[in-house]
DNA sequence: ACGCATTCTCAGGGGATTCACAGGAACGGG
DNA sequence: CCCGTTCCTGTGAATCCCCTGAGAATGCGT
């Protein structure tokens, strides 16, 4: 029902997929709805098939039945904690990644058990962007999914190159330090090259879901990054007044 | 089968059809009965099958029966807030594309996430070009409609085009630059070649919907354009005195 | 605890954009 | 050909949007 990838952004990118050609399934697991379902949302636009689940005992419920590719799981739940609902999914499914979602404050160690086995976590609150960015290099790196990945960590944009798994940013060659900010939304941007991005979009997608600061704080990062990779260059990144900003390679 | 399309406007364009193969549909949903109202005749006007509801009570009632294919949604509405709405909408509709309307002042970081899942939103007061066009994109990119779609996001007339997506404009191969005004407006003659669209249509299209201002300001606006668009070339924009403009290709 | 990096607020400034106004040009009917 | 109407466009003011420096607050590693 699906058939036709529902992603708005990025029109011309891959799209991964499962081995049998379907899309790759995800699972959301938390209790508290409406970040259930931004979560949702965000990783069915990302062409995904996405189903949630509340509780424990509904994520090893739908595992069971749905077999996801991925599962991002919330480690507080109200009736049983993260170590027992992962035990009983890996049961289930024994090779799936978990992407953790935790407090700030979560006790470090307790995660490092439970990422042991080469999954991973984001604290809460965090950025839609960096979820997906995580989510995708679990899925890809699992090998049980995605089929019709070509080398997916490398964003091009003209001479201008990032890798979302070693994080190296270079514009003709030369190697460029961004910080995590800066990072994120270059991601974001070369992502969706060629299209016009408004600010609200981009503070949506990169900043955290709580963030409810000046709206500025976008100009500001694109100042950081015009900075650091348009110096003395021909610029690749443009402003459209009154509508957002958009990445091209120069010409 | 395009022949029998129902639109007032542009007889030749590329009408959007769902699969089965009728007109798209679409739920509006505010509580203020005129904008409700202007709102639907402009997405009438586009050919689209329009359903409006006050609340989000019918909101969620109409979404179940009418199954509508996008669905514009304010905000502020008496009975139930946004995110509430969205999640019952979500519950009926998993993938519908949704377009907030929201007041330029509102709370800023409720709406931060609303969005997260490739939707838009356009601020009060918006103009119904804005909204027609938000909505085409959600339409074209969510691909459970948007059938007859080709290259959607490039408007060409003769040797001149516009491409929705990054903003860009030119004329025989040469980057124009416009104003967002000035861009809003070519856009909705583009959309309507060889079609003479009075100053009042033009205004209460391309402008916003309070707008209070001089009428001259499309004439001024249509100056604007033809000097970079028109000038030393054969001429695309034609005034037909005492009915308004038209946009063609030169000939 | 200390110093450095990073994130973000605030505010000033500059330039682009929007718009009103008004005089002049073009048009069309008589 | 005259005149009223409609349209065009120069000027200028007000506003809006965006850029960026300075520095406070926070986080992070040593």
């Amino acid at each position: 029902m699906l058939s036709a990838s529902p992603r708005s952004l990025g029109p011309m990118r891959t799209q991964m997929l499962r081995p049998g050609g379907g899309p790759v399934r995800v699972l959301v697991v938390d209790d508290e709805a409406p970040l259930a379902e931004l979560l949702s949302m965000a990783l069915r636009y990302e062409g995904w098939d996405v189903r949630s689940a509340g509780d424990g005992a509904g994520a090893i419920r739908c595992a069971r039945e749905f077999r996801p590719d991925a599962v991002v799981l919330d480690v507080m739940l109200p009736d049983m904690d993260g170590l027992a609902v992962l035990g009983r999914l890996r049961g289930e499914l024994p090779d799936v990644p978990v992407l953790f979602l935790t407090a700030k404050d979560a006790v470090e160690d307790r995660i490092a058990g439970l990422t042991a086995g080469g999954d991973d976590y984001v604290t809460k609150p965090f950025s839609l962007e960096e979820v997906v960015a995580r989510l995708r290099g679990l899925i890809r790196r699992s090998g049980t999914a995605a089929v019709a990945v070509r080398d997916e960590s490398l964003l091009v944009v003209g001479d201008l190159t990032l890798d979302e798994d070693s994080h190296e940013v270079a514009r003709g060659g030369e190697g460029i330090h961004l910080t995590a900010t800066e990072f994120e939304l270059l991601r974001f941007l070369m992502r969706n090259p060629r299209r016009v991005l408004s600010k609200a979009q981009i503070l949506d997608r990169v900043w955290s879901y709580d963030f409810g600061g000046q709206a500025n704080v976008v100009e500001l990062y694109i100042s950081y990054l015009r900075r650091k990779i348009d110096v003395g260059r021909p610029p690749m990144i443009h402003t459209r007044r009154g509508a957002g900003y958009l990445i091209k390679p120069g010409g």
